[in-house]
DNA sequence: AAGCGCTGTTGACGGTGTCAACATAAGCGG
DNA sequence: CCGCTTATGTTGACACCGTCAACAGCGCTT
């Protein structure tokens, strides 16, 4: 194995997998990503992509661990250069979450879809997402302790806040919003309101 | 053709087919829906949907235009009959909204979803969707005009309400909630934190 | 320089969507 | 009542898919 990982024959066909069945999940939906498509589409034989994935499950299990370190990198970077109002941070932290979904598209579908990817025997998936569940928790409790949010059960909150920015973002990618619609407006919109329901009265 | 619609061979296949379809998504997902599988379960030929729908699309289609028609039936029902305050009746078609979801995976995931229905070339489906969401901006209209809630753009408010129960009954349906915690009280909350955050202050 | 393992290719098998050709049963006109 | 038309269902066939086994070549290690 060479040093910089595996540039063997294609170059870094594991790599260019990855990011090819993202792109292809942004184009033409979960459906149209197929193994010997991917290939075709790589110059490679339809077989090749097995010499790096078990199987097509595990290639589209990689893209998600991707897409969840990704978020959890992007996410992390905004919470913590964190001026202004604490609240802020908060609302800084959703509207992340919306545009990476945004952005990524294929990713954001398989780490949060149920369709292609199974669950349960993938424990590193369901791990990757508390992951991010319970930093978002650890947000709400701190909010708590400020009083600028209601202080309820900081999971049902939490989970309630994702629900908003989830909502946000699958109705975007998945096309059920009118296009003409000011996207950043209602971005903002969203955590507005959604903070203005937490706000401590 | 008999009176009753279709009643030749099987009995109603194509209702059969309806149900059956959607019964499979709830159980394994889109994937595993299969025209083949389908005609297995139903003891027909697997080539016997085919003189009931076009192709697998058309077929899913139908299931997701039955799911729009169910889900209008349900949420008329619920704001036509109105005591109580009035803000009380958007709260009550937002519940009804995650709870038919949480009845229907199948259905909700087909009408709301890209993947296996093509929005593009099915103006039924479009339609049937704007119709709901129509109602639901009428709902935020008047709602403004008592001053119940924030005179924001309407679409926009009605986009923000309908993307919190849209994105909680996502989650729950995708199973990325934990089985434990307490659906009800969440889906309580969610509405609670809406409508205060869509208030008039 | 030789060998071995990682990487990629081709052949093959069962499963799938779908169309064409065929079979049959229900209703209709006489 | 009988035969015809047509809706309904079946079977055969084709291309595509996921996947495994057998084979081939390249690069590192010794």
């Amino acid at each position: 194995m060479s040093l910089d990982g595996s540039a063997y024959h294609h170059g870094d066909l594991r790599a260019a997998l990855l990011a090819e069945a993202a792109a292809m999940i942004d184009e033409g939906g979960t459906s149209s990503v197929t193994m010997r498509a991917i290939g075709r589409r790589l110059g490679v034989s339809r077989s090749a992509p097995y010499r790096h994935f078990a199987d097509k499950s595990a290639l589209l299990v990689a893209v998600a661990a991707a897409g969840f370190g990704r978020l959890r990198d992007r996410l992390e970077a905004v919470g913590a250069g964190a001026p202004g109002a604490e609240i802020e941070r908060l609302r800084r932290v959703g509207e992340e979450y919306v545009r990476f979904a945004l952005e990524n598209p294929g990713h954001y579908r398989l780490m949060y879809g149920k369709e292609a990817v199974t669950r349960e025997d993938r424990p590193e998936l369901r791990e990757a997402a508390n992951v991010l569940f319970d930093e978002l928790v650890r947000i709400v409790r701190t909010h708590q302790r400020n009083g600028t949010i209601k202080r309820r059960d900081p999971h049902q909150q939490a989970y309630v806040a994702w629900g908003a920015v989830h909502g946000l973002a699958s109705l975007l990618i998945e096309g059920q919003i009118l296009t003409a619609v000011d996207v950043d407006g209602l971005i903002r919109q969203t955590t507005s309101t959604l903070l203005d329901g937490m706000r401590a009265d």
